[in-house]
DNA sequence: GCTCTAATTGACTTTTACGTAAAAGAAAGA
DNA sequence: TCTTTCTTTTACGTAAAAGTCAATTAGAGC
């Protein structure tokens, strides 16, 4: 297991600009360590990046992906905290489904039109 | 079926506000009726504004959720323009796969917070 | 005809999520 | 040592997707 990345290793590997990870900190996001002025990365912000990104993939906000990283920070420890927590999961895997139920939707209109268009090709090779 | 809807009507049922249909427009993705000045949208405008929204939910941007109902428009009728719409069919498919893949990710992290969640609160009732 | 409400246009503003450029330090190879 | 290559901070810029405000205008009801 690798100790640390550096920043443009991060960029490289994900395809994102040094600006977009000094963001994502800035927002609060990542914390790398320091050595010197310079950022050094562990395979936890690796992850979160990977996270984040995925977030940013469904459309999420910054605000959103926040919470959904501040969810995954693990269960506090008091009651009412949990089932506030509960409820906050309940919330997003509300909105998932409801993309999740988007995307079947735009796949099927599009396998619709790759079947009109399959149709009209074979029309044209029988020569209208 | 009704003939016409006016344009508070479907900022209501869909929860959005008037200057957004009114952008959609400009960006030529809806085009409603005029009576005089006032817009008249038709059920196929009705259709194409839940399209946009489902592409807006999903994060896709107004340019790419054009290209879609390009897509839709259905087929041309030259074998060129129906293999390269064919190849953009296939290129938000794909799309669409890494967001449903995005998602089931997500929903399994959620799962396992959850899952601590109950745990702890176990826990916390037999008296940790 | 008058009033009230709804709709329109146009301009300006805002928020989000970065991009870009400048200036400067720090390390590493030739 | 010199140059190159990263990296940093700070600051300003920008594109997308509307929000907001002001000034009109048009219908609908009385």
């Amino acid at each position: 297991m690798r100790k640390y990345y550096t920043i443009t290793e991060l960029t490289r590997e994900f395809g994102v600009s040094t600006r977009t990870l000094r963001f994502y900190e800035d927002e609060g996001l990542i914390h790398p360590d320091r050595r010197g002025r310079t950022r050094l990365y562990r395979a936890g912000d690796r992850h979160l990046i990977k996270e984040i990104l995925r977030g940013r993939r469904l459309g999420f906000t910054i605000a959103e992906i926040r919470e959904i990283i501040d969810i995954y920070k693990g269960p506090p420890g008091e009651p009412g905290q949990l089932e506030l927590m509960m409820k906050r999961v309940a919330e997003k895997r509300q909105q998932l489904h409801q993309k999740r139920q988007d995307i079947e939707d735009t796949l099927a209109e599009l396998d619709n039109v790759d079947e009109a268009c399959l149709a009209r090709l074979a029309e044209l090779r029988v020569g209208t």
